[in-house]
DNA sequence: CATGAATGAGCCTTCATTCAT
DNA sequence: AATGAATGAAGGCTCATTCAT
C-alpha cells in the first residue's frame, strides 16, 4: 500500500498527520513540504489551493477511518456486540486515527461543511453501536441512551483529564462498559 | 459589572470569546484589538506579549468557570445530587462558558501547561460528581465508573454529531442520566 | 551635585548612559523612562521630542567631558605635559566618560551636526596636546604629527582588538607614549 | 563579478552597505529589500532570519577585507614594509571597506561574538605590521609599540576630527608615518 | 507635572500563492 | 511535474508621540 501511494496521497497523509498533531491550523503547505522533503511550489500541481487539500484530507479520513473500518468489521465473525467492540477499538484506540478524529471534531465546530461530514460519519458509526446494544436491550429509547453513553465514554476518556484515586482509567472504563452493557450493572440499592 | 471591567479585563474577555469561537489560533492581538475598537499597540500596555494574555485567559477561565461555579453551588440548598446537577448546568449548558471549555480541552492536547491546568479543573469538578453519585451508590469503583459516564455525556453531547431517529438529543440525554443515576434503569433483559 | 540634579538632568544622564552602552540607537524614551522609574509620558514635559534630548545630551557631554576637564586641568600645577597627561587620563581612562566618547564618534559619522560638534571638542583637546608636545619639540609639523600619534593611541587602544604576546596592553601603551614623547626613543638602527 | 553574484550575495552586500552607512541598527530587512528592488518576503528564502544575514555579512567581511587583502599582498613584490603599506592602503583607504571596518568595530563593543571575530581579524592584520616594523627595529617590545602606533593612526585618522592649521591631514599622517618608521624621526632635543 | 491609555508607523517573520524555468 | 524566486497579506512586537485627567 505504501508503495502504491501517489505523491498526491503523500500530501494528504502528511496533512492528516499535521491535523492530528496540531489541528487544522497546523496544516500548512510550507511545513508539509518540509516534512515531505520537497518544495512547496510542487503542492499546486496536485491541489488548487490549501482548501482543496483540506477537502481531500476529509475524504481520505472518511475512507480510512470509517469505510475501511466498517468493511473490516463486517467480515468479522461474532455477533453485533463483537463487531461494535472491534470497530470501537479500531477507531478510538488507534494511535494514528484517534487524534485525527478529535481534531476533526474540533474543526467541525468551526466549519459547517466539516460538521456535516462528521455527522455522516458519526451516524454510520452509531448504527453499529445501536445494533450491538439492541441485542441486549429492547426498548429503542434505552438503546439510544445506552449507545450515546458508549459513544460518549469512547471519546470522553481521551478528553477528560481527571485522576481516579486507586484506579486506572482502563479499570474505570471497563467498569463503565459493564454498566452500559448491563451485565455487571446491579441496580443501585438492590 | 461591565462598567467595572478594566480595559485589561476587556482584552481577556475578548480573548476568551475568540478562543471559544476559533480556538487558540484565533486569539490574535490584532483581531482582538479590532473587536475592541482600539489599535493593537495598546495591547502591550497590559500584557508583555500574546503568551501573557493566554495565561491571563486561563486564569480568568478557571476563576469564572470553576471557582465561581463551585462557590455558587456550595450555597445552594439541596443534596449533593442537586448541587452536581446545578454545577453541570452552569458549566456545560452555558452558551458562553461551554465553548470555552471545549476549546481549552483542544488546546490542552497541544500544550502541557494547559493540560495540567485542565487536569486540576476537571478534578475539582469530578469531586462534585463523585459526591453526588456516592449518595446513590456505595461501591467506590462503581461510583467512579458512573461519574465518568456522567462527565463523558456532558461533554460528548456537544461533540458527537449523531441523529436520534424519533428522539431529540435532550430526550436521549435525560434517559442516559436516568441510567447513570440508576433510578429508571431497568436491568436489561429483566 | 547629585542632589541638585533636576529631573531634566536625570533624563540627560540616563540618555548618556544608554548612549555609552548601546549607541544612539539605544537612546529610547521608553527604556530611559523605565530606567528612571517613571512613565515615558513625562518625558515630553522636558523635551519637545527625542531629538531635543539628543541635543541636550550633546551639550551635557561637551560640558562635562571637555569644559570641566579643561577647567580642572587648568588649575593643576605642573607643566603643559602634566596637564595634557591629566586631561588624557580624565578623558580616556574614565569608565563612564570614555564609552560616551566612542559612541559620539560613531554617531558623528552619521550626523553632520554631531560631527561638527565633535570637531570643536577634538580641536579643544588637541590644543592641550599640542602645547604639551611643543615643550619637547620645536618643529610645528612634527608637533602636529606627534600630537596626532598621541591622540590616535588614546583612542585606538580602546578600539583595536589585538593581542600582544608577552606584553600587556598597558606596557605597550607606556612604550608607545615613550616613543611619542621621544624620551626612551632610540632612533632605530642607532 | 556583479553578474555572477547570486541573489543571496546581493543581500549580503546590501547589508554591508547599510552597515557601513548606518551601523548594525540600519541593517533592516525591509530597507535592504527596498534598496534591492524586491519585497522583504523573499529575504527568508535565503536566510533563516536577520541574525543569519548578520552572520553572513561578518563572514563576507572577513573574507573580503582580510583573506583577499592578505592573499593579494602576499603576491606583491617588495619587502615586508611594502606589503604592510599596501595592506594598510587596501584596508583603510578603500572607500567601501573602511566604513565597514569602523562599523564592525562599533558593533564589536556591543556583541561579544563580533568582538571575538574582530580580534581574530585585527591579530591577522597586526602580524603584517609587526613583520614590517621588525625590519627596522630589533627590540620586540618596541616593535609592538611602533606597530600599535601605526595601527592606531590608521584608524584614528578616520575618527579624530581635529584641524591642523596650515597642514592637511595627509601631510600630518605622512609625517607621523615617518616618525613611526624612524626614518625622519630626530630625537627631540638632539 | 506626571500618569494611563492609546495611536500609528515600522520592523521581523510566516505563509499561501504565483510563475518562469 | 518540481524548483527557485518572489509577492503580498497578515501577525507579533517596539517605540515615539499625543492627550485627557
Amino acid at each position: 500500500m505504501g508503495a502504491l501511494r501517489t505523491p498526491r496521497d503523500k500530501w494528504v497523509e502528511a496533512g492528516l498527520s499535521a491535523l492530528a498533531e496540531g489541528g487544522v491550523g497546523a496544516v500548512r503547505v510550507e511545513s508539509l513540504a518540509k516534512s515531505l522533503g520537497v518544495t512547496k511550489g510542487g503542492f499546486y500541481g496536485y491541489f488548487a489551493d490549501r482548501e482543496a487539500l483540506l477537502a481531500a484530507m476529509l475524504d481520505a479520513w472518511e475512507r480510512e477511518c470509517v469505510d475501511e473500518v466498517l468493511e473490516r468489521v463486517a467480515q468479522e465473525p461474532g455477533d453485533a456486540l463483537d463487531r461494535a467492540r472491534l470497530a470501537g477499538e479500531l477507531t478510538f484506540s488507534d494511535h494514528r486515527l484517534f487524534p485525527i478524529d478529535l481534531a476533526v471534531r474540533d474543526w467541525a465546530r468551526r466549519d459547517p461543511a466539516v460538521a456535516q461530514r462528521l455527522r455522516r460519519v458519526d451516524n454510520r458509526r452509531m448504527r453499529l453501536v445501536r445494533e450491538a446494544i439492541s441485542e441486549i436491550c429492547d426498548d429503542p429509547e434505552e438503546v439510544e441512551a445506552r449507545s450515546m453513553l458508549a459513544f460518549s465514554v469512547a471519546i470522553g476518556t481521551h478528553l477528560i483529564a481527571v485522576d481516579h484515586p486507586g484506579l486506572t482509567r482502563e479499570e474505570v472504563n471497563t467498569r463503565a462498559a459493564g454498566l452500559i452493557l448491563g451485565r455487571t450493572f446491579p441496580r443501585p440499592g438492590t
